[in-house]
DNA sequence: CAGTGGTCTAGACCACTGC
DNA sequence: CAGTGGTCTAGACCACTGC
């Protein structure tokens, strides 16, 4: 009744063996090869028979673990997390579904400016009272059918931004591009009613529900390189997440 | 430059050796012994100076890197996060400030019955059509104040609920009580407009805005015990996460 | 009791960074 | 180049589960 495993490892690879390991088992769950709700062989045992140490086998089994592809049990063992609950975990969010179905997803910048930023945004980002910071909105697009308003703000002193490269590159792509690399992020999401001016950004009636996100985001030097306040019309989007027992 | 440290480490806990070291350094950081955006040591001296070895390290740092606390290159080093960055990351909702802050939470159940689920929930809970569920709908109250409408439904095979055993206990103590042990919840997070019976209920301006939670739980035999839907007041709750680049 | 995952050791070699 | 984290091995002993 337990799955042994035949994922090919390819050892000259530069992709670590662990990695290889989360990618097959993913792919064999995927492929209905380990079956829903099935037992894995024990740990040790698909250690070796893959020529991997456990400490290697294990590691990607927590990798899984904390994706929600698998449930481990001490005493127990291990299964394939049933299909039916798999189907609501991969659910992604309105917006991604969208994308993925072949919608096309663009951005229009509704304005730009490089200014003196608020004390309030000063605190965020941790710059110097007075600092200036670029600020612009966008209209985020599926289809042409609009989804998203974002206003943010973002630090002057690492990327030079300005009106035609953002409407070109998008603001992440940009700052990676410029070296940046992201490490965390801070969001919290909430709701509230469209203004007037919001509904019809969005093309909705005043007085519809949209999902509000601010989001600060954090380099590898510590920088606070962004924030942002983004509304979403609620009738298109919402926040999926999987909380795994730890 | 770089930090030592000189954990607590008591090799006769039965508490892991790795979350005393993660208990350690979250503590060190927080008494800004270990001060903000200062280096750490390798983690192979760190490991030596605490007579670990250095995997078990490395899975503590590995913790503190997953929760926000460390940033780590390779190459380069490990650093505590600014506590600049912190403070932000700190941030909980605004249910939990209310509940630290010396809030009561208390919850009244406003109905309750045992009965047979539609088919959108027979399917939610993965179970047979026709089958019999509980279901019930509660408020949420802080200090007295209302803060939540939450409706639930939850599969009847397992715990044996009544009115009073869910007044007195809460949901989620009555099932682990009875033997219940979570594992993995999907949740989506999303806004609506309250409706004239929800606005009642919370308190609120009719047309005030919701953030709305859908939520499923499964337990550690894949069971999808509960589902729920509930609505929150949105000048009252926001949703708060830390995301980290993996 | 046998079987399983949970923790831990003491190493090794490699890849990347910054000088 | 020296210093750092990233990956990997081949074991060991323990705690928990279910019979």
């Amino acid at each position: 009744m337990t799955n042994s495993l035949n994922l090919p490892i390819d050892r000259a690879s530069p992709v670590p063996l662990y990695h290889q390991v989360v990618k097959g088992i993913e792919a064999a769950i995927t492929s209905g090869e380990l079956e829903a709700g099935s037992k894995l062989e024990n740990e040790i045992d698909l250690a070796a028979s893959l020529n991997l140490s456990r400490p290697t086998m294990r590691k990607a089994m927590d990798e899984l673990v904390r994706a929600g592809l698998l449930v481990r049990k001490r005493g127990v063992g291990t299964q394939v997390v049933s299909s039916q609950v798999r189907r609501s975990l991969e659910l992604s969010s309105l917006f991604d579904d969208l994308v993925q179905r072949g919608g096309k997803p663009s951005t229009e910048v509704l304005t730009f400016s490089h200014l003196q930023a608020t004390p309030a945004i000063c605190e965020k980002l941790a710059l110097a009272p007075g600092s200036k910071v670029y600020h612009f909105t966008r209209l985020r697009m599926v289809d042409g059918k609009p989804l998203a308003l974002m206003e943010n703000w973002v630090r002057d002193d690492i990327v030079k931004i300005d009106e035609s490269t953002l409407a070109g590159e998008g603001l992440y792509a940009l700052l990676r591009t410029g070296g940046v690399n992201f490490r965390l992020a801070k969001q919290s999401i909430g709701a509230a009613v469209a203004t007037k001016h919001q509904a019809g950004l969005l093309e909705i009636d005043s007085a519809s529900a949209l999902v509000t996100m601010e989001r600060t985001a954090v380099d590898d030097k510590g920088r606070n390189v962004e924030t942002g306040q983004h509304v979403y019309r609620a009738d298109q989007y919402s926040f999926e997440m999987t909380l795994v027992q730890r």
